[in-house]
Order: structure tokens, then sequence, then C-alpha cells
RNA sequence: GGGAGCAUAGCUCAGCUGGUUCAGAGCAUCUGCCUUACAAGCAGAGGGUCACAGGUUCGAAUCCUGUUGCUCCCA
């Protein structure tokens, strides 16, 4: 063997897994234990927040796996019907094609091969990461089962009324020509322009009862701006009427108004002043008319309106603003779109018509100030909202979706995770969760999009439209209703990937056309989900209400939340910033263990992960650390006729080693990972490495005995089994070392069963722990006096505590390099000493022991043990406290002073021999 | 503007139900070592007013209130 390398073996052991089929799972007897992949968007790739997170999960499947339990870890993908329809545009467009010119099938037929092309990359990436999914289960969320899964689901909800249609402002992505969830827009701060426009007053008081105010006793007419529907609620020439020609009484009577989007004046219902508002008690009842277009439009009142800000008099447009949709609503105006979905300005716009929405607002601002109706221009900072997927600029759209009803699934789907049936991890998310829960808007499921799940509704010619999973069956639906119909068409939009998402942990067993099924009887509900706290919402909190709603049981018991990652300047990660490493070049150079726990290492649940290389090093360092262990085991030579000198150390390892096991179990329960992983660490690192393996190692070209060899060879076994987990590469390589003996075919560490809690004996642990600090200070003099290593010293011992040190003189003989040691009854003057716990040591020097300094040592122990004590005192003195405090913490303040007290003795005794 | 969260060593974070003089780990820094498993290492050292101000308590990094600063979510 040589250095560590794991490159070598990874891949070795990735596939022998595979081919011994170690991930697979089939039901059986025992205890399940499983976790179903977050499903990755099926067009990604794999970064580091994928790294992050599926290292948890496998950390916990192969856990599971070696505690017993038959684990199952369900991979797959999502079809990201947004992000997959655009880069199969993209890809068309490459090639000279455009959506427009073809039919729904031939562009599903394109998308297909896209994605079975490009669809599986980021899945064999996590193989790499030794990801232990299995395989044979790997799910599409538009596998045909899983789609009809949506389909069925889609028909029952509407059944239950929970499904409905209606006009709603949307997100429109003009870019993607898809309406986007709240979640997906991304607010960012940008530098705008506040417009101040003049809008003329429309003078006359008879004019005030003219035909122009007849439409307020009418229905409120509504646009849709859908180039792409036929269906509009009101017919567009309606609202191109006549213009009339302006009649002003007063020229010089007009508001201002402040915008910073003066190319949506055109859609302008109403101008809208608070009625408490001074400045403009003399506008209510008037009217105005729209700079350009001479649109007449009323004055209306509402305390909506800011006084403070702008000028405080109010545009409103419905079809464009949301606020301004919901007063359109309430005061029963008109609701005007100007906008065509590619936010290109529409005919109802009457000017500007087929210009982009960005040029038109230049445009307009220089027509706008030829017209004198331009006062000024000021500098404005506000939020916007930018599309996730396409950073195109979002427009409020009024539009007609598909939507589903929140409320009742919402208040199930909170009450689960208040009473602890779903326990979020860690608990701090249950108020944010709560906060979204209580205040849910329904679910806009319409996508504008083909690639996904078409949904079930069937239109007449007069759009009336049933829903139905077949056309047949809608034919008859059809009839049911009474309606006629010469042919049906289908509605053209898919639902939202969340729709088929939030099904993922009973559709992959197929639990919705089978509920009755071995598998999802068996794996259902799933143990652990690890996601991410930004997903909490649509994702995780819809899969809790599709678990109650299907199956009336919760879809998992632990939501882990990781956190983001980020680079070391706390931003982040993203393509744009290109701070984000490649995790498989992070492999390529650390080793897939090594990232992992690099990775892991300082990442909680729920905070977020400064990432920098570094940790990876230090993974691969660790690494390093096990790989020479091993070798120096491997390379001993056994002596069957020595007697065993190192039971000491065989017995405070097996002690430690099961101490830690139950530290270890501990972080695990609470899924404190990162606090597990360096438990592990530091048991490997520090207790085995650094003193057990110190205390046994023969020296330089010695045998070692019979019994010491076996113990360790099985403390090491245990020790790989520990690491593996979060280590599976090294420890399975090291596994099948000929040092272990032979290996049947299936005798993995993958497999193997983690060891069984043991006994502690913590008097031993805590006498070594003085032992450690002898041999600590031993050094310690070696070090200050420039001594080196190799040069042994003498030491004697004045013992105060029970401890028998005739065990350990072994010990510290080899390990402090102390070539006799004895013990004595008084100081030893002209010596260099030291104190553990409450034993006195000495170590006798051919140099001076300057008094000074060691006086000053003494005189600084004893102003800390006095003040310690000092304190201990106090608080055994309160009466208070030994009323109120807890017996065993009494008991222990009574303990530190019986200790705290012998030391100090030892110091006095120091200073006044030394005062001699 | 509404809600939530965070603030501990140069950095990243622990510190769980208040209870050792409690202020910790790793990394980084500094010093000394190429001591034959490991320089990806070994042996040591320095480093913090636990954001600030009050309060509760016998006792506060820990609980409460306010202030400041940062982050996220929503409008």
């Amino acid at each position: 063997m040589s250095k560590y390398q794991p490159q070598e073996f990874e891949d070795k052991w990735y596939s022998y897994w595979l081919q011994q089929q170690f991930f697979k799972s089939v039901p059986d007897e025992r205890e399940p234990y499983t976790i179903v992949i977050p499903p990755p968007n099926v067009t990604g790739v794999l970064h580091m927040g994928h790294m992050l997170n599926n290292t948890i999960q496998d950390v916990l499947i192969r856990r599971a796996r070696m505690k017993g339990k038959n684990a199952c870890w369900v991979p797959g993908t999502d079809h990201a019907s947004i992000a997959t329809e655009a880069k199969v545009v993209a890809m068309l467009k490459d090639k000279g094609i455009s959506k427009k010119d073809l039919t729904r099938d031939e562009f599903l037929k394109y998308a297909w091969e896209w994605k079975e092309k490009y669809g599986g990359i980021i899945l064999e990436q996590l193989k790499k990461l030794g990801a232990s999914c299995d395989w044979d289960r790997t799910a599409f969320t538009m596998d045909p089962h899983m789609s009809e899964a949506v389909i069925d689901t889609f028909i029952n909800l509407y059944k239950k009324g929970w499904i409905y249609r209606g006009v709603r402002m949307v997100n429109w992505d003009p870019q993607g020509k898809t309406a986007v969830s709240d979640e997906e827009v991304i607010r960012k701060e940008v530098n705008q322009k506040l417009y101040y426009i003049n809008y003329k007053v429309v003078g006359s008081e008879s004019q005030k009862d003219g035909k122009t105010e007849s439409h307020e006793d009418e229905k409120p007419q509504v646009v849709i701006g859908d180039d792409e529907k036929q269906e509009v609620l009101a017919v567009q020439d309606e609202l191109l009427p006549d213009l009339p020609t302006p009649v002003l009484t007063d020229s010089k009577d007009y508001l201002t108004i402040a915008t910073t989007r003066p190319e949506t004046i055109m859609a302008d219902s109403a101008i809208c002043i608070n009625p408490n508002d001074e400045r403009y008690t003399h506008l209510h009842g008037k009217k105005v008319l729209i700079p350009l277009i001479n649109r007449e439009i009323p004055v209306i009142l509402d305390e909506y309106v800011d006084m403070e800000f702008g000028t405080g008099c109010l545009k409103v447009t419905p079809a464009h603003d949301l606020n301004d949709y919901q007063l359109g609503q309430k005061h029963n105006l008109q609701v005007i779109d100007i906008l065509n979905n590619d936010g290109t300005l529409n005919e109802s716009a009457q000017i500007l018509v087929g210009i982009d929405r960005f040029a038109a607002r230049k445009k307009i601002a220089v027509m706008l100030e030829e017209a004198g109706s331009l006062a000024k221009t000021e500098d404005y900072k506000s939020q916007i909202g930018f599309s996730e997927r396409t950073d195109a600029v979002i427009e409020p759209k009024l539009s007609m979706q598909w939507f589903c009803k929140m409320s009742e699934m919402a208040k199930s789907a909170l009450d689960v995770v208040v009473n602890g049936e779903v326990k979020l991890i860690p608990e701090k998310f249950i108020n944010t969760y709560r906060h979204w829960m209580e205040n849910v808007k329904d679910w806009n499921i319409s996508r504008q999009l083909w690639w996904g799940q078409r949904i079930p509704a069937w239109y007449n010619e007069k759009n009336e439209w049933v829903v139905a999973k077949t056309e047949e069956e809608a034919k008859a639906e059809f009839e049911k209703a009474g309606l006629t119909y010469t042919e049906l068409r289908q509605e053209d939009d898919v639902v939202d990937t969340w729709f088929s998402s939030w099904l993922w942990p009973i559709s992959v067993f197929n639990g919705i056309a089978e509920p009755g099924n071995e598998e999802i009887n068996y794996y259902y509900p799933t143990n652990d989900l690890v996601t991410a706290p930004e997903i909490l919402f649509f994702w995780v909190a819809r899969m809790i209400m599709a678990g109650l709603e299907w199956r009336q049981e919760v879809p998992f018991r632990n939501v882990y939340l990781t956190g983001i990652v980020r680079d070391k300047l706390g931003r982040k990660m993203s393509k744009s910033l290109g701070n984000s490493p490649d995790p498989l070049d992070l492999i390529e150079k650390y080793g897939a263990d090594g990232v992992r726990i690099g990775m892991l290492r300082s990442s909680p649940a729920g905070n977020d992960l400064m990432f920098d290389e570094e940790h990876c090093k230090w993974g691969s360092s660790f690494g390093n650390k096990i790989w020479n262990a091993f070798l120096l085991v491997k390379g001993w030579e056994v002596d069957d006729s020595l007697e065993c000198p190192n039971n000491i150390a065989i017995e405070w390892f097996k002690s430690r080693f099961n101490q830690a096991l139950v530290e270890i179990e501990d972080n695990f329960g609470q899924y404190r990972l990162s606090e597990a992983l360096m438990s592990t660490y530091k048991l490997v690192w520090d207790d085995f490495c650094a003193w057990y393996l110190e205390m046994i190692k023969p020296a330089y070209q010695k045998p070692i005995d019979r019994h010491t060899y076996n113990v360790t060879i099985s403390y090491f076994e245990d020790i790989l089994k520990l690491l593996h987990p979060f280590m599976p590469f090294i420890t399975e390589e090291l596994w099948h070392d000929k040092l272990f003996g032979e290996r049947g075919e299936k005798d993995c560490c993958i497999v193997a069963q983690m060891p069984a809690n043991g006994e502690v004996n913590t008097q031993l642990i805590s006498d070594i722990d003085v032992v450690i600090s002898i041999i600590g200070q031993v050094r310690n003099v070696r070090s200050k006096n420039q001594l080196s290593p190799k040069e042994s010293l003498q030491l004697s011992g004045k013992i105060n505590s029970g401890i028998d040190y005739s065990h350990y003189i072994g010990v510290i003989q080899k390990l402090a390099n102390v070539s006799e040691f004895s013990f004595v009854d008084a100081k030893v003057n002209g010596a260099v000493a030291f104190m553990a716990y409450t034993d006195e040591f000495f170590v006798p020097l051919e140099l001076n022991i300057d008094v000074e300094t060691e006086k000053k040592r003494l005189e600084d122990d004893k102003v800390y043990l006095t003040g310690f004590l000092k304190s201990v005192n106090a608080k055994l003195s309160n009466e208070k406290f030994v009323a109120n405090a807890k017996p065993e913490i009494v008991e222990n303040e009574q303990r530190k002073k019986a200790d705290a007290e012998a030391k100090l003795a030892v110091v006095e005794a120091s200073l006044a021999a030394l005062a001699n």
C-alpha cells in the first residue's frame, strides 16, 4: 500500500456496491427507513447545495442501513416545466425552429429527446459523491404513473370544489411567457426614475353627469391581454371608444401624479386621492384626461392613498398593478390591459402599439415632454421583481388561471407541524411556517406551458368546459350537463411542476393509483426529508397537504432543513457570480470523502454554510490520517511469545469508544450531524491515533504481542464502521484489506452492523485524563527548557489523591519519555514541579531552577485557586443557593470546594518550601 | 411598512433544561521539531467586556425588555 489517494478506489467501490445491490431495497420484515430525494430539476447540474443536501441524506441512509434497518433512498428528478421548456425553446432556436411553428406534439417530441439526452446528468454526478440511492427506483415526475397520479388528483380536487378558474393578477414573465409563483420572483432594488405627469382636469360641472360617467353603473369590463387565448371576458372594441375632443374650461387646472411606469398611463382607469387631503378637495367629483390619448377618467377618493408619497395623487392602473387592481375592484373601475404576453404594447394602448414596454417608457417620456405634460423626473430607488428563471422584469398581469384552494389543506398541514407529527429541524422554522400557513393564498396551478401534465379540462366551441380524464369521459360530462358540442378541445396549459412534486413521497410508490399496494404501505410515511428552507412553503408544506389529503397521514416524520451554501464572503453561490466551485472538480481534488466531511463540518441544521475549500482540505487530511494509522498497524509484526503490556490502554480505549458511541448516537438523535462528525473525528484522531496507538506502539522494528494486535484490529474495524456513513470510500477500501482477514463477497463495510453500546469505565477515563495531563506537562517542561524530545527525563510523584499510579507508570514513561519514575513523600528540591489534579510531580534537571519564576507561577495558581474557592464558598454559604439549587449541583459545588482546597494546600506548601 | 431570525476568538461555528473561574472546538496565526504511520504530520503558545444598556435570579453567554447592526421572508 502506498499513499492515500482516494481517486484510486472510489469508482471501484461504487461499482462494487451497485453490483452487489447494496442500495436496493424491497419490503421485508425489517423496520423500513425511507428518504425520498428532493427531486432536482431535470435540467440541473450538481451544485454545492446539492452536495450538502445529498451528503446529509447519504449519511442518514448509510447509518440506518448499518443499524439494521431496511434503508431505501428513492432518487429522481422533476420535470421543471419552466426551466426545461426554456432550454428546449433555446435549443430549437439554435436549430432555427420557433416554438410557434410547432404543434404541441412536435414540441413535446423535442422536449423528450432533450430530456433523454441531458436529463440524467445530475443523477450520474450524485454517484461520484457516493450517494447510495436505490437507482432501480429512479423516478421522474412525468413518468406515466406519476403523471396519471397528477391528473387523478386534479380531478379529485376539482370534484371536491377545491380547484377553480379565475381571473387573477399573476406574476407574468414576458420572456418565458409564463406565470410564475411569488416564490420564483426575485426582488431587487433598482435605480429608476419617478416621472411627474400632469393630467388636465375636466372642469365643467355640467360634464359631471354626462355620458362618460355612465360606466360606473355597468359591470366592470375586464380585458384579458392574453393573446394566446381566444377567451376574453370583454370585447376589446368597447375599450377603444371614439376619443372625445377635450374641452378644457380652465387650461391651468391640472393635477400631477408621480409614477415609475409612464408607459402604463394609457391603462389608467382613475386617479385616486385621499379624501382627507386638503390640497385636493377641489378635485372631488372631477374627471381628468390622460395625456396623449385624452381619455377621460374619474378622480376617486380612497384613504388607501399615502398623502406623503409622491404628489398624493395616485394613478390607478388595475390591469398592471396588484394594489391598483384591488382598488379598482373596490371602486368598480374599468380594467384595461395594454400589454401583450411578450411585454409589447397592444391595441388597447392606442399609441406605441407593438413597442416593448421599456422602449415605450423612454418614448412616452419624450412624448409627454413634447406635449408639455411632463412636469419633472426624479431619481428613485425601488424593489422590482425579476423572474428567477429568465431574469426578465416581472409584469403583474391579469390572466385566466387555474387555482387550487388552500385554506382547508393549509389548516391541517399547520396542525401536524404544530403538534409535532412532523418535526422541523431546527424548530425555529415553525414560526415562519405558521406565518405562511395562516396567510396562505390560493395556489395558482396553471403554467401557460406545454411541458408538463396537461390540465384535464375540455372546452366546447362556446368555451363551456368540464373536467374529465379522457375525451370520452368529457363528452359524457357534457351530455350529462345538457351542453352541446361538435368538437372538444383540451386545455392547453399544464399544471405547475409543484403540483406533481407535492405527490412525490406518495407517487414514487404508486400510492395514488394503488393506495393499498405493498410498497406504499411499507415505506410510507417516510422518515426524513432533507431540503432547503427556501422551499419549505411551496414544496414541503404542500407535500404535507397531499399526504394528509390522500393518505390521511403525514409524508415524513422529520424535515431537516439545510442552510444555503455561500461563498467565503457570504454571497449565495450562483452561476452568474461564478463563485461556485465545480463539485466534481472538488471531488477530483480532495476525494469524495474529503468533500463530504468538509461540507458537513460546519453546517448545523438550518444554518447557512460559508463554504471554503479549506474545509475539503481538512476532510482529505483526515482521510490521510486514517490511512496512515492503518499503515502503522498493518506494518506490525506479531510475536506470539510476548506478554501483553497494554491492558490499560486497551481497556481505556474501549471505554472511550463506548462513551463516544453514546455521544454520537445522541447527536444523530438530535440531527446534529456536524457534532456527530466532530465526535467521531476526535475519537479517531485524538483518542485512537494520538493516544491509543502511541500507547501501544512497539518500539521501532520491534514486534507486538498477539493480544494487543488482535484487539487493535478489531478496534480499527469498529472505527471504520463508525466512520462509514461519513466517509464511505476509504472505509470500504480499508475494510477489504488482508489485515482483517478474508472477506466474503457480501462482507462489506456498507452493510456491516454498527458496534453495539458497551460499558464505560468512567474512573479509568478520568484517571487517564490525569495521566494525559502529566504527559503534557512533562513534554512542556522539555519544550520550555529546550530539551530534545529524545532526551529522557526522570519523574517523581508525590501522590495526594487516591489515584493508583502503579497501573499508569508504563504509559507515562513511554509517552513522556521518562526513564525512571519514582514515588516520593516529600517535595523534591531543585526540580521543576507541576501539578496534575491534586498530585505533585517533579522533574529533576541539571540546571538552575529560577526561583522567582517558580514563585510567580505558584502565586498565580494561588490567586486563581483562592478566587475559585471564594466563589464556590460564596455559593455554599448562601442559604438561598443551598435551598434552591438542585441537590446534585450543591454536591458538585462541595466536591469542587474539596478539590480546590486540596490543590491550594499543595500550592501553599510549595510556596512555603520555596521561601526556605 | 409587517413578520421571523441572528450577533460568542482573526474566520466558521458549538455552548442543549440558567449551575465548575465558563468562556470552548476546528481552521488561521506564532514558536520548536523532517522524533521511521502520517510535514495532509508532531509538540507547544497566544488570542474573546459572549453586540450595547437595563432587568429577573442565590447565580446569566444562556431567561426577559429596550437599543444598535446584519440576514431572510412577506407587502
